[in-house]
DNA sequence: TCATTAAATTGTT
DNA sequence: AACAATTTAATGA
């Protein structure tokens, strides 16, 4: 494992909404924001809690989802090292909808809601930031219901791995993922069996490798469009 | 460091 | 869903 421990200023250098923050304001952010640790399985936050922190992934990979009354679980999207999310929430001042479990060990920082109304009322790039995220991932959402009417299953595969190499949502992310087949399958909607098969697929056609616990992406815009 | 074992993940039916 | 094969992680000599 290349478990690299990344300094909280090395990462907020890599995100984007960091960019429209002065050196003297992102310091006190940093101050700010609360670091934690996840392991692989549990809860970075839980459904119905009180929002009160805007979550980031410094290094590992979450996932929303969501458990029915009937005990179905779904998976809504995952979310690798360099994204944030929550920002929904904070914004709409209601409790938590999803549970947002670990997939493997991750690092998470928590910017605090009083942090984040100060950048949102002082900051006019962040707030050009929070559109652009917003905007993505409504991109992303609709491109998840066409996946899911209108594509085959190995299309299905590639463009759920594709999405969460989103360079928009997601900057600073390599080309490897560490991701179990069955977590693709959740993302994916696809059986476990299906990924497997669908993967050995796209490394036919030259689009990725597989490895074992993960995939390493080599020709991106090909996975992120296959089935067109 | 090496060998053994358990746990996780993959590949196939 | 079940099973065997493979890979990794953990343990202790």
């Amino acid at each position: 494992m290349t478990t690299q421990r990344q300094t909280l200023p090395d990462f907020l250098s890599t995100c984007r909404w960091a960019q429209s923050v002065s050196a003297e304001e992102l310091q006190r952010v940093a101050g700010e924001i609360v670091e934690k640790k996840v392991p692989n399985g549990g809860y970075v936050c839980r459904r119905g809690e009180d929002v009160t922190s805007w979550i980031g992934v410094v290094d590992g990979l979450v996932k929303m989802s969501n458990l029915s009354p009937e005990g179905k679980l779904t998976t809504l999207t995952g979310v690798p090292s360099g994204g944030w999310f929550g920002e929904g929430s904070l914004l709409k001042d209601e409790p938590r909808r999803y549970d947002i479990l670990a997939l493997r060990d991750s690092r998470i920082v928590c910017m605090p809601r009083a942090t984040f109304n100060r950048l949102l009322n002082t900051n006019i790039g962040f707030n050009r930031f929070l559109l652009v995220q917003l905007n993505e991932r409504l991109g992303m959402f609709i491109a998840l219901m066409e996946n899911e009417r209108l594509l085959e299953p190995d299309a299905r595969v590639a463009r759920s791995l594709g999405a969460l190499f989103n360079p928009v949502l997601y900057p600073g992310i390599g080309r490897q993922i560490q991701i179990s087949q069955e977590e693709i399958g959740f993302l994916a909607g696809v059986s476990r069996q299906r990924v497997n098969q669908a993967l050995q697929v796209l490394e036919k056609a030259g689009l990725l490798r597989v490895e074992y616990g993960g995939v390493t992406v080599v020709d991106l815009s090909s996975l992120q469009t296959f089935g067109a």
